[in-house]
RNA sequence: CGGGACGUAGCUCAGCUUGGUAGAGCGCUUGCUUUGGGAGCAAGAAGUCGCAGGUUCGAAUCCUGUCGUCCCGACCA
């Protein structure tokens, strides 16, 4: 421990490579983005960390609307008699079902199910809205919490209790469903890598990957610096299964009763599990200029009896607000490099520092996050009249390099195998997304996982000249991306 | 849900083997000196040892149960 290379650069957080998870659990306890609560598996989301979310909200909820989608809000609670009619939906969620027995002291003729999802409750408000074609669509997103009864929880990744966002529409037509999923699909990966600046994979999912209920599930898959990878949102097609379920049904124009397609999406905080663990490094978070609840952060340098960089900062700073960036004067009673350290922990992209050489000079010191120590484009000096300019084109520059470096971390893990041997060693050693072609079965992916871990991400169309499915054999039907998953 | 580890001050942990009434570092409070990468000195506050039982004259320490956290696996939009 004397060796100041054993140290931790920051403390209490371990060096990110060596142990993925325990480095990704002190981060988000240091830099204060969740707290662990007296109920099993439910975490407290903190304000920086709700900070997070309310960022993500504001760019999804904008492409939600953009899109044609209202917000609504539907009930917590869902009766049980209504639940069971979705067979295979049922099948699949009873295991993390919880449900409500009693009202105060008295027991409930029927169980009520705290939601899992909410398919079930909105398809029976459905039902009742509509009774033309000249109803369809119907276009709605709910931002909510659910709860599912998980074994095994961590931070984000997978809580009890989560928020995320489900978005639930009805059509008059397969094809418009199908075109609505697929849109919604790009919605999201918009949002991962032009806001998270989290790189995924966007496909279909297999059948034993597919959402209880659905016709075809599709999700966008990041990869974790672990090599395993990380589901980070999906859009269900869901055909006619829930509308012969809960009778959604229209009188079309050419005055058939027929039954509505619907679709379902959804995106978690687990999606800032994903920007966590992809961005951050051994001093803490690094956090996308878009996403950040402070984009730069002021930390002025006093001298003895010169305490003119708090105002030069605070008076920056309102100018900064004026036009419209998130920033925060540190003028708290620490020490400079402490401040450094704690802000590096919590992610901000940019670092403002103004000292009374500074004020001497009209000038202040821009200090990149995403940069080390001692990297020349690190630190760069700019004149205080030339600040808001020189912010902009940072952190534009910081949004960039970060999606960049996954981007190119995600393409050198990508791997094409077309050996059974060598798939299958990629696969037990998680050396990244493996892409192969593919034939579809649900036995060969069984096999695959039985002997691997790791399972069907998604898939997509062949490229062409493929035939053979590399991990089975027999004819292949899509590429499909395998990795072990979170 | 199976296998393993852990739970002592806000944090990281020592003490437990061999029972005797609570410790360290960091952090926190106050004052002074400091401030361009986690400052220094001085004084001070802070823990029903996760919880509940049991054994014992006496339990942080031994036993049982329980709750929680982490790791591996199983399961899992």
């Amino acid at each position: 421990m004397s060796d100041p290379a054993l140290q931790p650069v920051v403390k209490e957080i371990p060096p990110k490579a060596a142990d993925l998870s325990a480095w990704y659990t002190a981060v988000c306890l240091k830099a204060e983005l969740a707290s662990y609560s007296p109920v099993r598996g439910c975490v407290v989301l903190r304000p920086y960390g709700y900070g997070l979310w309310e960022n993500l909200q504001k760019h999804l909820d904008r492409a939600f609307k953009e899109t044609g989608h209202e917000n609504a809000y539907f009930p917590l609670l869902i009766p049980e008699s209504l639940l069971l009619k979705e067979a295979e939906h049922v099948e699949g969620f009873a295991p993390e079902v919880a449900w409500v027995t009693h009202g105060g002291q008295e027991e409930l003729t029927e169980r009520l199910a705290i939601r899992p999802t909410s398919e079930v409750i909105i398809g029976v408000m459905y039902a009742q809205w509509v009774e033309s074609y000249r109803d369809l669509p119907i276009l709605i997103n709910q931002w909510a919490n659910v709860l599912r009864w998980e074994k095994a929880t961590r931070p984000f990744l997978r809580t009890m209790e989560f928020l995320w966002q489900e978005g639930h529409t009805a059509h008059a037509s397969a094809a418009e469903a199908r075109e609505e999923t697929e849109k919604m699909l790009g919605v999201y990966r918009e949002f991962a890598e032009n806001v998270a600046a989290v790189p995924v994979y966007a496909g279909v999912k297999s059948a034993s990957e597919r959402f209880p209920g659905a016709v075809e599930t599709f999700s966008i898959e990041a990869l974790m610096p672990d090599g395993k990878a990380l589901q980070s949102a999906t859009s269900h097609d869901l055909g006619q299964n829930f509308a012969k379920a809960y009778d959604i049904t229209f009188l079309d124009a050419d005055q058939q009763i027929k039954h509505a397609y619907t679709t379902s999406w959804g995106m978690s905080w687990r999606m800032l599990g994903a920007m966590i663990m992809v961005h951050g490094d051994d001093r803490g978070l690094r956090i996308p200029p878009k996403m950040a609840p402070i984009e730069a952060v002021f930390v002025p340098i006093l001298r003895k009896g010169d305490e003119r960089s708090v105002a030069a900062c605070h008076d920056a700073a309102k100018a900064l607000r004026e036009a419209g960036f998130r920033v925060k004067v540190d003028d708290r009673d620490q020490q400079p490099g402490w401040k450094y350290a704690e802000w590096d922990v919590r992610g901000v992209p940019l670092r403002i520092e103004i000292g009374p050489r500074d004020v001497d000079a009209g000038t202040a010191v821009l200090v990149r996050r995403d940069r080390a120590k001692g990297d020349p484009e690190q630190k760069i000096t700019v004149p205080l009249d030339r600040l808001a300019q020189s912010i902009r084109e940072l952190l534009d520059l910081i949004q960039r390099s970060l999606y960049d470096e996954a981007k190119a971390f995600l393409e050198s893990h990508t791997v094409r195998e077309t050996e059974r041997g060598a798939f299958l060693r990629a696969c037990k050693e998680r050396a990244g997304m493996i892409d192969i072609p593919w034939c579809g079965s649900a036995a060969c992916e069984a096999h695959v996982k039985a002997s691997t871990g790791a399972t069907t991400r998604n898939t997509r169309p062949l490229e062409g000249a493929e035939s053979l499915c590399v991990a089975c054999g027999e004819p292949a039907t899509v590429r499909a991306y395998f990795a072990q998953s979170y």
